[in-house]
DNA sequence: CTTGACCTTCCCATGATGGGAACCCCCATC
DNA sequence: GATGGGGGTTCCCATCATGGGAAGGTCAAG
């Protein structure tokens, strides 16, 4: 095997995706079909692996592979407007920022729930409590202190 | 049938829970199997709507169905410690924060990728080039920091 | 030639949820 | 009594990206 020819193995190990990754990266299209070896081995080139590793950082940014279809081809179209780049970008802060709100409202209500709960050997706790309150209808609630309600968990800041 | 027994489609309105996941709760055992009706129909009483009401305030909190097994078990003991429900709280603040901060490294990035392109007609852009850097070698990412170490890195709502 | 590391494909599981098919049941209305 | 509609039942499939593992072929070193 020539050189600068590299299996599936050690592709993996220099871009940082699993060799089970680069093959399904295959099968749904998001990688064109790999060369192959008489027995049928696949081999990357060098181009291969710059591909692979832009995968990587991208799904590291969180993208999905969706959004990284579009991405690569952006990539490789060299007269490529940085808009569309931009307008995918913006895309994933956005969702990004929606769900880290989403947590952000969970981790809050924990917080002040854990914090207002002994944590000790009796059985009284507001963190059951309000997991059982019943009355979690409408806009009212008369834990103190003016939690999150449901619908503000959920959705915004 | 009585006035105070439901079919399941009554009590997910009632409760907020889908008719599909409270079947769902009922086969992976988080609920037990509930009442039936002579033709199979499933029944529900005041009790089990409290209980799902539970459940979904629960969910609504980000716990996953094996920590709200947990919280089930320590609700309907009324001789727990409150320690155990605290302890399983703060685990899942730990989670979420953990979780809030992997998407904030990402968000971070993005957002500072994309200041930097103009997002216009032109093809330059830095959000591409930074993907494709190419000197993002095996184990040494230095975003060591705080970012994504891949893992939970999409874990939906 | 054997051994062990590596490759191939194929199937299965994850977690919580929804969609939909095929079929049964209940009640009200004609 | 027949019929229609709405809702119940079970079962299978899809999501999204990932890993585990089995069965079998390949390659290089000893």
């Amino acid at each position: 095997m020539s050189a600068d020819v590299l299996t599936i193995g050690e592709a993996a190990r220099r871009t940082g995706v699993s060799a089970k990754m680069i093959r399904w990266y295959e099968a749904t299209g998001l990688l064109p079909p790999a060369a192959r070896s008489e027995a049928g081995y696949r081999h990357y080139g060098e181009a291969d692996l710059h591909t692979l590793r832009f995968i990587r950082r991208a799904r590291d940014l969180g993208f999905s592979v969706g959004a990284i279809t579009d991405l690569l081809a952006l990539w490789r179209d060299r007269a490529r407007p940085s808009a569309g780049v931009k307008a995918i970008a913006q895309e994933q802060i956005t969702d990004l920022r929606r769900r880290i709100a989403e947590l952000e409202g969970m981790a809050r209500t924990l917080e002040h729930l854990a914090d207002a709960c002994c944590g000790d050997d009796r059985p009284e706790c507001p963190i059951l409590d309000d997991l059982a309150a019943a009355d979690r209808g409408p806009a009212r609630r008369r834990l103190a202190g003016g939690f999150a309600r449901r619908g503000l968990v959920r959705g915004g800041t």
